[in-house]
DNA sequence: AGCAAAGTAGACAGACCAGTCTACCTAGAG
DNA sequence: CTCTAGGTAGACTGGTCTGTCTACTTTGCT
């Protein structure tokens, strides 16, 4: 399955909704990003919602992929939690970096539960993570220390963008830092 | 100067805006809502973003009123913190909370830098709270804390709308108290 | 070689939206 | 009473967007 035309369309598709957030970004500008007809959107995807739910869950799959390669290097799970913020540092610092593209999303679909479900999913997804290292690093509330790191991510991630800088990153790494050592 | 129909507009629009999203509201809607003709518009705000301008701003004046009341009512520092994430509580727990407003219009006026700006000032505001409380509870580092406390407020508003659940206000609430505790 | 599946270019329809224009109305100050 | 500033209704313009249609071409498999 997933035609050339198919996969070069949710590859610029993703590129594109990164860059700019998903309703700033037309149809039009996505094929011709992806060098392919219009019509070739319309045979692989039944609507622009549609293609940009294929879009959302690849870039989903590799993050998630990024953080994984990452808890399996790193052998003690404070580290691989502090190392999660310093991945969150390295997107903030790429040029035109506007915010988590999930929460982005969010902003953008809100009648769109198809899009809502997937941010929803996506959101878990790095909660889990949190939580499998909490528990590891022996938290004696393993998920509650997770939803705390799961907002100090998402707050910092958007503070960073709002701010242009990267300080709000560096702060959220040393309250990690400093939850891990109170959750014993 | 701000006549009738200017004031009912911005009453009107700071309610959609919020409900819906800036993006998601059309012209025709706010000023049916307003109850005022679309000519009064016009002559009162040379656009819809200067509108937009208007109500967010009107938005940031309110919150930051009710932060100054919840400082001054309270002595003690930790508490006035810990009750700004009680404030967060009650925001999220209006119906059809859909996250933070201005993070909302952060993700929806990317190429229109007046509003951006205005985002930026309404979260340095919120710093800035922060940091007078933690200077006040003695903290070493005042203005590290005032921004982890932002990055925990921001992140646990944004969980709250994308889980529809106000557990990571909660949690964010008690990170709060654990930061404050190591500070000193 | 031949055929089916996939892709192409671009015109087009239909919806929606910001912002303009016109002609009319109303309320309050002098 | 009259004048004026502000308000009104709604048609209209120009632009943009998603999604469709058509007729044609390429590609890859057998």
């Amino acid at each position: 399955m997933s035609s050339r035309a198919s996969q070069r369309l949710t590859e610029a598709a993703s590129r594109l909704f990164q860059a700019k957030g998903l309703s700033s970004v037309g149809i039009n500008e996505v094929v011709r990003e992806a060098g392919v007809a219009k019509m070739s959107l319309y045979n692989n995807f039944p609507s622009k919602s549609d293609l940009a739910k294929a879009a959302y869950a690849q870039l989903s799959k590799e993050r998630q992929q990024a953080i994984e390669a990452l808890v399996k290097k790193v052998a003690d799970p404070e580290t691989a939690i502090l190392e999660m913020f310093d991945l969150a540092g390295r997107l903030a610092a790429r040029p035109g970096f506007r915010g988590c593209a999930f929460i982005d999303l969010a902003a953008h679909s809100a009648q769109d539960i198809g899009l809502r479900d997937l941010v929803r999913d996506h959101k878990r997804a790095i909660h889990r993570h949190f939580e499998e290292s909490a528990r590891r690093h022996g938290a004696v509330r393993p998920r509650q220390l997770a939803t705390q790191l799961l907002a100090l991510w998402d707050g910092a991630l958007t503070d960073a963008a709002i701010e242009g800088s990267l300080e709000p990153i560096h702060a959220a790494r040393e309250a990690a830092h400093v939850l891990l050592a109170a959750s014993k």
